[in-house]
DNA sequence: TATGAAACTGGGGTGGC
DNA sequence: GCCACCCCAGTTTCATA
């Protein structure tokens, strides 16, 4: 991993992808001026090597009801487990993102629900689970994320 | 926006789609038994309601060279506007997210970075722009996403 | 208003250069 | 990396309940 697998070509391609994945291969083509089928071979080659996982939609979650965020942070006992934690909350359809932390808190998960009710059912959720301490949680006014 | 705009098919197609956007139409539609034309409507309804916003590439950042996830919490003086946070972070590439919070701290942003050195010259960066009056950061030991 | 069947079109897969 | 071919997915139309 210390050799550079991508040339500035392959950060080109990966950008416009990210942008849109459904480009046709003409169109990458076309706009980093190289032929549809060379084009095919560095995708390809992506997604071999790992670069691109996969493929997936961009949506609306407000649109499906589900219009609030929020950060919750943890403590824990000393002896829980990071795995443990990450294994129940990435379980939960209400959690987006689960990070453990070396400091405190102990993890932070990303929560998104529709209602305060819901919020609250799922933080007691979440404490149910873990030798939890300790829990604060943010909610978010506005927010942004990369490719929305 | 009160009235509900999917059905259950609707959310049947949305799950197939997030796990791998590139399904045929014909897959899909053997999944949910439908006709391919009936799925290519219901998706098209669902971008033009605006439930799908987009199609993007998951990549592994850490592939990339990208290693280190961290979060920053940011506090600032009185005056400052939310709006003028959102637009300088969300133009640095190192930012995968940006929350605006109502409370303590004033933000949260996640962070995505090389090395520590690029940790600290983005936190930097983040801290020239804006009043902040402190910051905090939490460094990820692990972390998951959905959809990865 | 939503569906399924079928015809049309254009992009992706492949192999040769 | 390029070009040309073939096939299939995506799209459109139309009849239907």
């Amino acid at each position: 991993m210390t050799e550079e697998l991508l040339d500035a070509t392959d950060h080109e391609i990966l950008g416009l992808l990210r942008e849109d994945a459904r480009r046709t291969l003409s169109d990458i083509a076309g706009r980093v001026t190289l032929s549809t089928a060379a084009v095919k071979r560095r995708i390809d080659r992506l997604r071999e090597t790992g670069v691109i996982t996969g493929f997936t939609v961009q949506v609306d979650h407000a649109k499906l009801g589900w219009g609030i965020e929020a950060f919750t942070e943890l403590r824990f006992v000393g002896n829980t487990k990071v795995a443990e934690i990450l294994r129940t909350t990435t379980r939960m359809p209400e959690a987006q993102a689960v990070f453990t932390i070396a400091g405190d808190p102990d993890a932070l998960v990303w929560l998104r629900v529709r209602d305060m009710a819901h919020l609250q059912k799922t933080i007691d959720e979440i404490r149910r689970h873990h030798q939890v301490t300790g829990t604060k949680t943010l909610i978010a006014l506005e927010s942004w994320a990369r490719g929305t």
